[in-house]
DNA sequence: TATAAAAAATACTTATTGGTATATTATTAA
DNA sequence: TTAATAATATACCAATAAGTATTTTTTATA
């Protein structure tokens, strides 16, 4: 992120990443195709002008700040992760981010990985390959932590890595959409509590 | 569903099934917002005369579109449930239609009560409270199911039928998103897979 | 500090949007 | 079969969309 090295920072580059910052949660919380030229020029207090000296345009526009919000979420979610020694605590604070963020994630318009693969899929081509390698990064980051867990013997050895990354991505993203959409914060913590029964059934005693 | 009784239909409410039937696809696949009246003259070959001579406007439309098709799916997978005669077969029931019904879903959108939930919660607020009321019922239907479960003592007596309906709910959502943004039905299967274990785990032998 | 270069603002264009008033055609019931 | 009615088409509107050419202002550097 280099949104905190102004310093080093063109008056351009500020400015691209002061774009991005400001319609990062418009863009989540209305959508691509809801979010207008003026919605940014808005939220910016610049001109059209200037957004398109800086953008190429509203799709570019587009792919960057899905690539800062992605990255803004993997980057806090591997600094909790790379705090902990074994693969167990790894997972656990997994977990426990997203029930210390769901709050926030869900201020802020939902997942932006959701709310992205739900709209790029069918109408938004040019951004279905970004999204598509967010999803991978993120099971390909779980599988390593589980396997890390098997090889060392925390975990039963017959246990599918893949299995329980693929099951845990969709638990977690299922519960912020059912979350999201009853009001209930509970909802989200039950799915939560049910990860955590599943990790603590795979231990090794 | 109306639209097999063409004979006792006026021409108008054909016409109205007509335009929301051959609209649905296009708004579950670009969107309500994305979808313009021009898709929807161009889809039905009607007019816009037409279009609003049966409908108040875009949003009364899409109030239509959305009632139908979560009531199709609601009827279809309940015409599955109804036929069996245990919980426990029900349940299965209730996996078996995911998973026949996987490869078109995917095909035609995704699930429209995801995608609905997804743009109606920030940008759509007339469309809300249908989905809300969309996903309360499908809630409810599950949690009657593993009561009937625990009451005639096909299911252990410890289980929270709220929290397995959340979270079978979850574990279907999530996994339509990853399968349909990964391209691979597996990742849906997986999740079937652990659901149907989750279920059998509950049951007492 | 003056000047070249870069960034931002202004003013504009064209296309498309949702929507409507009116004319035309098709349907229905007497 | 015809007259009343309902459904559809035509032709239009104002608003807004994304995007651009040009001018003005700001920034950086020599």
């Amino acid at each position: 992120m280099q949104s905190e090295n102004s310093d080093i920072m063109s008056k351009a580059e500020q400015t691209r990443q002061f774009i991005i910052e400001r319609t990062a949660p418009i863009f989540n919380k209305k959508g691509y195709f809801a979010t207008s030229l003026s919605d940014i020029t808005t939220a910016t207090g610049l001109t059209k002008g200037s957004i398109y000296g800086n953008f190429k345009d509203k799709d570019d526009l587009a792919i960057h700040v899905y690539t800062y919000q992605s990255e803004k979420i993997s980057e806090a979610v591997n600094q909790q992760i790379i705090l902990q020694k074994t693969a167990l605590k790894k997972l656990f604070a997994f977990f426990d981010f997203y029930k210390e963020n769901f709050k926030n994630i869900a201020a802020s318009g939902g997942c932006p990985l959701m709310n992205a693969a739900i709209e790029a899929d069918d109408s938004l081509p040019f951004l279905t390959p970004k999204v598509k390698r967010s999803f991978a990064l993120w099971k390909q980051r779980l599988i390593s932590i589980l396997e890390e867990g098997i090889n060392n013997g925390e975990f039963k050895r017959d246990i599918s890595a893949e299995h329980f990354a693929v099951t845990f991505m969709a638990m977690i993203e299922g519960g912020i959409l059912l979350s999201k959409i009853s009001g209930r914060a509970k909802d989200f913590a039950i799915l939560l509590d049910n990860m955590k029964e599943m990790v603590n059934r795979e231990i090794k005693i």
